[in-house]
DNA sequence: GGATAACTTGACGTTAACGTCAACGTGAAC
DNA sequence: GTTCACGTTGACGTTAACGTCAAGTTATCC
């Protein structure tokens, strides 16, 4: 039952997009849906990537590479790594525009409670 | 000219669009566009912010109030200041969650290089 | 055994953030 | 003096990520 993934937060609508988008894969009772374990792991993750700015793609090709670590060929790990690195030093561009800008806004914060003290001597 | 702010890697539709959605506001000589110091600034903030998933409305909401953290009316800045203190919030989750994707990506790196050198044994 | 509630597929609608194309103006260059 | 590169407005197109019906199926409750 979509119903309990719904507990994320998120719509059924949603649940049945990311398995047409190839990021979920539920069990099938009859016709209906059946959410495991890794389902909601992976779902988890794709939310809380979205959170910051992340496509469904990149969701997804982040998710996948969870299972293809586990791969035993030296050529395939390989080239998951060198992805990896990329995809690494992208999150960490994003984690720094990220600081700066809350950096820059605390610093609003401070200013507007400077001058209401002022405003109160 | 829009040229120049394509310095910062958008195109000149781009700066139109913010335009019409009031993030940018360029002085007009003629009919042609002049980007200021203020609206270049802004423009930097407006990107950094959008590469880490904030829309443009938030990022208009947050570029305005630099401008409005200098108010001296005692009610404005109390209001102004509730609103950054919630925006202050909803950044710290984002770097929250960034923190923690990242940190999962790193570690399914380090299991591919174990892997890799486990390989080469 | 009929209503209700939750599931399904299918298809079209919507919003954000631009892309793209048409038609026109304009100063500089040759 | 016309070609060209860059500027303008206006309008329609596109992609991502869902929302929102419609119409039908199944399990359950009373």
């Amino acid at each position: 039952m979509g119903e309990l993934a719904a507990d994320l937060g998120v719509t059924t609508r949603t649940l049945r997009h990311y398995e047409a988008e190839g990021l979920l894969t539920p069990r099938r009772v009859g016709q209906n849906r059946v959410y495991g374990a890794r389902d909601r792991a992976r779902l988890r993750l794709i939310l809380r990537g979205r959170r910051f700015g992340m496509t469904l793609a990149e969701c997804r090709e982040i998710v996948d590479m969870y299972d293809g670590a586990a791969s035993s060929e030296e050529r395939q790990l390989t080239i998951l790594l060198d992805r990896l690195d990329e995809i690494v030093a992208d999150l960490r561009h994003r984690q720094e525009d990220l600081r700066r800008t809350l950096s820059e806004v605390t610093d609003v914060a401070e200013q507007c409670r400077a001058r209401l003290a002022e405003l109160h001597t």
